[in-house]
DNA sequence: ATTAATGTGTAGCATTAGCTACAAAAGTAA
DNA sequence: TTACTTTTGTAGCTAATGCTACACATTAAT
């Protein structure tokens, strides 16, 4: 029983700020990100290439070409030397899940009344942040206003 | 006229994926989250250490040390070696805006019935990517839901 | 086929943010 | 006061993500 006071307190009324987002989280919500851009560009364009990652994003070539390696060692995309990336299934499959978490939220936004754009650029920062509860619950909210 | 076809499609349809949040977007979201806590902390117990800062975030005091030094290069807290950390003025100011927010996020999931934990818990994610127009989008919903 | 433009790769630097391990200071209890 | 516990600090490692500068490959245009 050596807790003092000033150690007693801290583990007191304020609940604990969970898990905390973590270096691997972030870095989680980047490869959805990724995945769900090279998607994206190759149902529009037939291919996704550096250039075309890098501009999406606004970063360097630089920048996306080290992620992509880092995505292949994570078994998500493939990648050749100056050949354009592919997804592998499971890259495929967390595209598919992370585009309709996407289309959810900004469906829900939509709905409030936000405008399309802010809706769109807003999603991509909370699409990564919602629960499954509460993606549950913008679905309901949405059949609900849909009906109305 | 030299942009090739290639080139002319990587400039087409798909809407930039605006500014794209850099590390200082991070870092920025790490700062309200930390100004929001040693208020939290300062409001509660009457101090904000770092230790405690480590527990409610999960992580080790080494890294909040860190941070600490970070916010305080940039103006928002004040500490001195073996002392407890303070805000400033502006650090006060950002915690504010923050907790303000925070707030208006959770309400406005519990008012759409999303469990009061887990509420809490999305907030922390999205509360740092809601623009002004979500934010009052949200506002206004939860004043339609609380006069019905 | 050359040449020019575009795209990709590599090297190397900076920052943020996580960690462990160890040392020193401050606080608590005997 | 002394001894123990807790807190803080420092050193140094790792990883992700940003950059510039330069070299090389590929693609497009003449």
């Amino acid at each position: 029983m050596a807790r003092s006071a000033l150690a007693e307190k801290s583990s007191l009324a304020l609940p604990h700020r969970h898990p905390r987002r973590t270096r691997e989280e972030h870095s989680h919500e980047t490869a959805q990100d990724y995945v769900e851009i090279i998607a994206e560009l190759i149902a529009s364009t037939g291919e996704a290439r550096v250039i075309d990652l890098a501009r999406r994003l606004g970063v360097t070539h630089v920048t996306v070409a080290r992620t992509i390696k880092r995505l292949q060692r994570e078994g998500l995309v493939t990648s050749l030397p100056y050949r354009s990336i592919f997804l592998t299934p499971s890259g495929r499959k967390l595209s598919e899940e992370s585009r309709s978490r996407h289309t959810t939220v900004v469906d829900f936004l939509k709905s409030l009344g936000v405008p399309k754009v802010v809706a769109q650029s807003d999603a991509e920062g909370i699409e990564h942040h919602v629960s499954r509860e509460t993606l549950q619950a913008f679905e309901k909210h949405l059949r609900k206003t849909k009906i109305a």
